[in-house]
DNA sequence: GCCAAATTTGAACGACGTTCAATAATAATA
DNA sequence: TATTATTATTGAACGTCGTTCAAATTTGGC
């Protein structure tokens, strides 16, 4: 019977994940090696590869369910209708997301993937959702119709933290300190969120 | 005589970091291993190890030239008063060299060092005469006396300017194509750079 | 209970970073 | 120059990695 099958893929998939993130929480990337996953899980090697195909895609849905616990603890932010208090209120849910979960973080965003790699397309749907909500966050800095500049800028503050907290977490960035990243976070939102809303006021004078 | 054996050593050395940044521009990260690099360099893998230790200090003679190369190419920019125009005229080059030097710039920030990796103090020291140069253009937005905001702007600049340009390289921000890079750079730039000279008129209103 | 189909298994493969006894080359001494 | 002491080089070997696949096991239908 197929259902059986799908059934027992499944319990595989779901237990591998599970063990996956505990392995990656506590020892970071290293320690996700498929042999280790497989003991953890409690079956072979081979199954493990019948189920995913290879460890890089066991490692995507890893960085899926990271992806999908960030887009729940961004929800639970508090919102606001100035755009600059919205935008720090998720920014501090991100960094503290972060900050719990370095390792998943670091797994999320270092993995190098073979070149040849075809991500699946809800990986990168996942990716824009969060772009999406800080894109609502800052729309009242856009003028009605500039949707698409919005979801830009959006892009643009979304890969600045990421490199101001990359940067700092992996200590690449010599001598400023990883625990500056939260102030130089909030020099970045400042700034760009004040020359936004410049820019917009220009605009739209009052 | 100590002096023979340095000269062997440096030829060793400065062989092997030729050939390893040939194999990185043409092949990428996946390239860089001992035996290649032995093999190309006419050597065995012994004599590396005798010279660098580890391949590790490897890649980290790699990534200093490469910053080295970095930093004479922004020293080429066009410098203005104007710290907008100055600021932009610098990421411009860094944009050109990290787009002309993809694979090396892959390597000098994507490489994972081990968790107990100690960096000699002359890798971030070089990372931040980088940072120095970019303090310098924007200098003009601070008043005097402020050089550590300063600097910490330029650092919050160039983590950014990492974090548009890694994401998009790298496929890792979803829809956003890597064709937008330079956009989003425009974009970081203008509203940032606002922002500062806003705070400043702010500050000393004429 | 038996057979056919599907699944699970883990030994095996090639490649990786790294080590180190053996070899070769060099410097010092007689 | 011949011999010894020191140093550098070598590459086979070790353990680990992702991945494969023939063989063993389990499953479902009769």
């Amino acid at each position: 019977m197929a259902r059986q099958t799908e059934q027992r893929r499944k319990s595989v998939f779901d237990k591998a994940l599970v063990v996956a993130k505990d392995i990656a929480m506590a020892e970071g990337q290293s320690g996700l090696t498929a042999r280790r996953i497989a003991k953890d899980a409690g079956c072979s090697v081979g199954t493990l590869y019948n189920v995913f195909g290879n460890l890089d895609t066991l490692i995507l849905y890893l960085n899926g369910a990271t992806l999908d616990r960030l887009n729940e603890a961004l929800a639970q932010a508090p919102t606001s209708k100035d755009p600059e208090i919205a935008v720090r209120n998720l920014t501090e849910r991100y960094l503290q997301f972060t900050t719990e979960n370095a390792n998943l973080w670091y797994v999320l965003f270092e993995h190098v993937w073979p070149r040849d790699y075809v991500m699946p397309a809800w990986y990168p749907e996942r990716i824009n959702r969060l772009l999406g909500v800080l894109a609502r966050a800052m729309a009242p800095l856009f003028p009605s119709g500039a949707e698409q500049e919005c979801l830009q800028a959006a892009a643009v503050l979304w890969s600045s933290l990421h490199g101001i907290h990359s940067l700092a977490a992996s200590g690449k960035m010599g001598l400023i300190s990883s625990e500056s990243a939260s102030a130089m976070t909030e020099v970045l939102i400042q700034n760009f969120v004040a020359g936004l809303s410049q820019r917009m006021t220009a605009q739209n004078p009052t």
